[in-house]
DNA sequence: CATGAATGAGGTTTCATTCAT
DNA sequence: TATGAATGAAACCTCATTCAT
């Protein structure tokens, strides 16, 4: 294990790199604008890294295991009685703003701005996809919706808000997961309100 | 090595750098590969734009007259009878999403990758949320429906999807309007299904 | 011989190569602001000048031509009077300044960006000092004078006086050369003035 | 490939430099060729200078802090008997050819090559037009004389014999020094010579 | 006579990376 | 562990010049 300057300044990297990406692209953050951020000389920054690709996949790991934590600490609760569904459902949306909204940045850089993004992007959006195509098929979600279609717009409106919101503030974690529960559960037209005429519901 | 004429040169840059930057990013993609892909040299590029940046420019600009066009066709249409609702934004999704899968690339270059396309996207959300206010306090929308972030998601699955499903091909417009109009009208769940419990419908 | 356009074409550019060597010297000026200038394509340069090189060539040539006009004028009246040295001086300076003043533009550029002004510069300053040896050791130029020197500080004089008052105007070529007449045949000094006790006259 | 330590390279820049401007002009004048004539490479100049156009701002600092000491050296005998005046011009004259001579190249550069040059010759006539003005009403200084005009000829008089003597060899300070005081103070005409009629004299 | 369109060569500047200390 | 100094490669951009029309 190295000594104290040692962890610090790969952490005061990462951490600079972090900010930095998310605010300028990775493209648009040179190796140089990180060591100044992090008060290093860039060949300090080799010391840590063999090369500013390998930076980028290191905060990919980052990301990479913290989504995992998320995954495997929400496993044991896959299956609960369908009267909770919306609180339940809400609990995940808040759980997973507070998650990303502790981690806004890197969130960002990772799956805006990385080939592996996408990959873990996808892998999300299947994951959601799936559960849904199976609710769906018990008569849980409704059988109109498309589950690629929508699992896709739920990670799209959840990265964005994070971005838009929990990053710049001006919202809690509470506020954005019940909004976005409500919204995705419900549509936004009232329940049997004046534009849902007998039938039409039905696309 | 052709010298078909000064247009086809700056539309031929253009396009490929439409193509390259939505692939690429804009700070990915080098003026030479712009060029290569033109069949240019590159000071024929500086023939045509004062300078990359001034490039971009020109497709945000190019963004913003589709854009503005789009919005003055629609602007006649506003009031319609409720009954009509859901047809009515079903045909504005669907258009919107023939709309910007005709423009992909540009769409999620400007959107993405260029500091007028955070602009852009918050003139579109803050309109959307107005109209979903106005909507709303008429008994139209959902009491419970917060319209800056309902907007702000709206057009975050719009985007995601374009780019998803029409730039890469797949799906239709018509597919993703129906599927997303349906979606973000009515929500995941069936009506009075079985996880819509009396009165849990409120959040 | 070319029609109309043509030699009002090339002439044009040499004109305003002119006012723009002399503004922004000759590596500061590129043929396109040339060509701008004087109202015509790049293309069309070429047809008046093989390259950028040839039209200073040309430039240099107008300028030895108009030297040559004046040397030659002057040749006729090499040998004067004694008593009329001082008219006689003060009438080729007044001359010189109103042809350079005239084309103050052109000679700034030969004499201070090519290296054929170096040569014209050389060639006038050993005439002069030529006089000036023999005009010494006819006992009219002071003893003391070293002809080189003062050939060369006339001169870079003249030269200066031209850019400074003549080009940007507010004195007259009479007035610059009675002055320099002056100020080169009598000295700063008053004839016998405070400062000029017995015999420091000599250095 | 030596790494002899920064503020030797860039010292070794700056001298590369001053030598390639003063001979080929600023614009005439390549990184390239800077760097190569430094042993360095084109990266390393960007250590040193932020741009070529900086560079040429730090020649003209280093050429202004000069002339600043030699101006404040000069200022403490500002007053002095007349009997001594021409010794104390002639002083003065040696003093600049060996200042402006052991930085020819310097001189050349920024006075010839620069917008600061011209500022700083203006400065400089200035003072000395001063100074004569000042004279010129003590009688010290002969009636019929134009400062702005003498001193302007003064200054490009001196400049030109710098770069022809001093920058090429051939002619000492002291020299040039006695032989440009000797001529200014008495002019080319020898003391009531055969050219010197009566009352002839006043222009 | 003149132009619109293009280009090859080369300029300035930036960047990720290396290495001796 | 850290740095000061340097670099190769490549980025963006400019310029004199050419040529088909």
């Amino acid at each position: 294990m190295p000594r104290k300057g040692g962890e610090t300044s790969r952490a005061r990297l990462l951490e600079a790199a972090e900010r930095l990406f998310a605010e300028r692209g990775v493209k648009g953050t040179t190796v140089s604008a990180i060591v100044a951020e992090a008060g290093l000389t860039q060949a300090a920054f080799y010391l840590y890294f063999r090369s500013k690709e390998a930076m980028v996949e290191a905060l990919v790991n980052r990301f990479g295991e913290m989504l995992d934590r998320y995954t495997d600490a929400g496993r044991q609760a896959e299956h609960y009685p369908p009267e909770q569904l919306r609180e339940r459902v809400t609990a995940v949306f808040v759980g997973l703003f507070e998650l990303l909204g502790r981690n806004a940045n890197l969130t960002r850089v990772v799956l805006q701005d990385t080939e592996a993004g996408e990959r873990y992007r996808n892998r999300i959006v299947a994951q959601i996809a799936g559960n849904m195509r199976r609710n769906r098929s018990l008569g849980i979600v409704d059988a109109g919706i498309e589950p690629e279609i929508a699992a896709e717009a739920i990670v799209a409106a959840v990265e964005r808000l994070v971005f838009r919101y929990v990053m710049a503030g001006g919202r809690t974690a509470e506020e954005l997961g019940r909004h976005t529960a409500h919204l995705f559960l419900n549509g936004l037209l009232p329940d049997g309100g004046p534009a849902d005429g007998e039938g039409a519901r039905r696309t």
